[in-house]
Parts: structure tokens; sequence; C-alpha cells
DNA sequence: CCTACCGATCGGTAGG
DNA sequence: CCTACCGATCGGTAGG
């Protein structure tokens, strides 16, 4: 409605509306769940009716699809920069611990549908989603491994290990709130703790 | 439409009709989610057709109300009783782990709709089961705080050292295979190595 | 416990 | 001819 756009771009804010309709389905997803939600409701949230939708989005699933995406992309490059980062296993087990509580902290809505919407998470097209999955669980495991080959660390099945340390990070979506008395790093600097040293006193 | 039962029972089998029910509505909440899920479902998996099961159900809601009641109230049995029988906090933070991930391997489906169904429990009739849910966790705390006022454990905000604990437990019905290579008992082990003693190497 | 339905709302698509 | 939408309605299914 203000004065026309001059500049020569064809495809203008197409891209910018299309993350739009991601957050926005994020959101909704969250909030009602993949199954409660409806597609009315994302419509409304970036302010157009639902037929309007359609024009960027083929079907209800491809919201999940991206919203899964970007997330697991995402932490996966945050925490292998941060592993690289890290001198040996334990500073290492921390620094995940700490990309992973400041995620959740951050984007505690994606985490939320990443965590809890994985029903529709199924097919061809999901495979490569899954795969995302199991190699950050493998880097967490690879951790652990060479913490075990150095002696760094006692002898425990990597793969039930990583279970132990992937669940502390995980289960923050249920409970951690970030204007709460706690940072994430405060909170994942005490899960390192235990983690590495544990609760009995030496 | 057989010969009339003449026993002079007036309810009949209404009990064990509505046991089975609540047992299908787990299976197929878990399944499928509760938006996800139909009554027709659950009719078909006891053998009714869905307005039928309104003879014993007043609402979709009283089906996950029961899972959800029936859940906490066992797990919150069992765990009393596995403390008491202990001798001291890191005995008692080892038996309720081994309480925890066994009560998963039993009923993976009733817990997953416990952990993962929760967004309908609002209003005033759950408030008893997130009172019991509040309860169960404060009794964690507690053999926390208590280890760490005779010395036994260091000293770690109970609350936030419980969300580790309690994590470990919960994040198991995503992963934990019953028919897998591993027993609950020795995952639960393996937990509460790592969470007395930690990773580390001494 | 059944068949026959209800008001509403679902995901998705028609023509314009 | 394009884009970005609209009002209306599609076939099915939800809880009741």
């Amino acid at each position: 409605m203000t004065s026309a756009n001059t500049t020569p771009t064809v495809t203008e804010s197409a891209p910018a509306v299309r993350a739009d309709i991601v957050e926005a389905a994020t959101r909704v997803f969250s909030e009602h769940g993949y199954d409660g939600a409806s597609m009315a409701q994302i419509a409304a949230e970036v302010g157009m009716r639902k037929p309007s939708l359609y024009h960027h989005v083929r079907k209800k699933e491809d919201l999940l699809f991206a919203i899964h995406g970007q997330l697991i992309d995402e932490l996966t490059l945050e925490t292998r920069q941060a592993i690289d980062a890290a001198a040996d296993p334990a500073a290492q087990l921390a620094a995940s611990l700490r990309v992973a509580m400041t995620f959740v902290s951050r984007n505690r809505d994606a985490v939320t549908v990443f965590l809890q919407e994985n029903r529709a998470v199924r097919g061809e097209r999901w495979d490569e989603v899954v795969g995302k999955r199991d190699a950050y669980e493998r880097m967490v495991q690879e951790i652990l491994s060479n913490g075990a080959a150095t002696g760094a660390f006692v002898n425990i099945p990597p793969k039930i290990a990583s279970k132990a340390i992937l669940a502390m990070a995980n289960w923050g979506y249920t409970w951690f709130n970030p204007d709460g008395p706690m940072s994430a790093d405060e909170v994942a600097d005490i899960f390192a703790r235990i983690a590495l040293t544990g609760l009995s006193k030496p």
C-alpha cells in the first residue's frame, strides 16, 4: 500500500514468508500438538487465511518436516564446533551439554515439537532426518568411547551412557524456564559435574 | 442373543470391561497420540462400536485421566517401598532408578501416554494428578537433600539434581527395549553408577 | 450393545 | 501473463 518497491528483485519476500510460516507452525504445534493444530491457526499467526497457506506449503506434514530438519542441522553444527574446540573428552562432554541446554533454552517450542511430535516421522522422506538424529547421538557416543580409550573415563557402554547424557539435556524441554533463577549454562555445568564426578562425596 | 444369563448379579462384568477399555486406550493413545486416536479404534480393540463405548466412559478425556491416575499411583507406591527398604541415600537413589526403569519396561505404553500426552492435563480435575507427580519428584529430591545432610552427597541443588536423575529414567520410554540385550535393572544400575560416581576415572 | 445420525471442524482444493 | 490471496466448498471424520 506504500510506494512501490522499484528494486529489480524478482521473488521479493517469498523466502521470508516461508520462514515466518515455519516459525508460526513451530509455536502452534508446540502448544496444541501436531494433530491438535489446524492449518487455519497457523495461517492466522502469519496474517493470512488457510487457503493462502497452501500457496507456500503443499501439506501440513511439510511444516513438521521443516521444523525437524532445521533443528537437527543447527544442533549438530553447534555441537560439532563445541566438541572440536574442546581439549579433552571431559571438556567435550561439558561443552556438548552447554550447547544442548542453551539450545533447549533458546528454541523451546522447536525442541518440544522435535522431541514430542515424532509419530508422523515415518516413511522415505524422513530417513534423512532420522539419520541425522542418529549421527548426533553418535557424536556423544564417540566422546565417551574416546574418553574410555584415553583412560579419562571408566568403562561404561557408550550407547547406554550417551542415553543418560542426552536424557539430562533433552528432558529440559519439560521443565527449564529461561526466565527462571538459573541460566542454561549453569544448569548444564551442574549436569556435567554429575555426569563426570557424580553425586557421592569422594 | 444366546440363552439369558439367570444369575442375580446386577452389573455383571462391568468393572472388567472398564479395565479392558482403559488398557485398549493405553495402547491406542500410545501408538497414535491422544488427538490422533479415535474412540472407534479403542472400541474396536475391545470388540464393540464407538457408541457402545460411551456406556462405560463419559468422555475421551476420562480414559486419559484413568491412565495418568493409575500410573502415578502405582509408581509412587513402588518407589516409596523401595526407598523405605534401602539403607542409605546412595542405595535409595539406586533403588529408585531400578523401580523407575523396570516400571518403564513393564508399562511402556502407559508411560508413553503419561509423559507425552499431558497437553490435555489441565483444569480442576487434573490438580490431583499434578499434585501426585510433584509428590513423586519430591521423594527423589529428599533422597538428595538427605544425602547432602549426612555428608554422603556433594552439595548440589536437589531440585536440579533430581531433574537429572528423573531424566535418565523417564527418557527410557523413547529407547528402552525390554527384548534388547540389557535388562531394565542392568540399565538402572549403570545409571545409578553414573549418578553416584560419574564417568571420570578417580 | 446396535444403527442411524447430529453439529463442528478437519486438511486440502476448486474457480476466480 | 504473474503473484498473492479470497470466499466457498470438497470428501471424511471427530466427539457425542
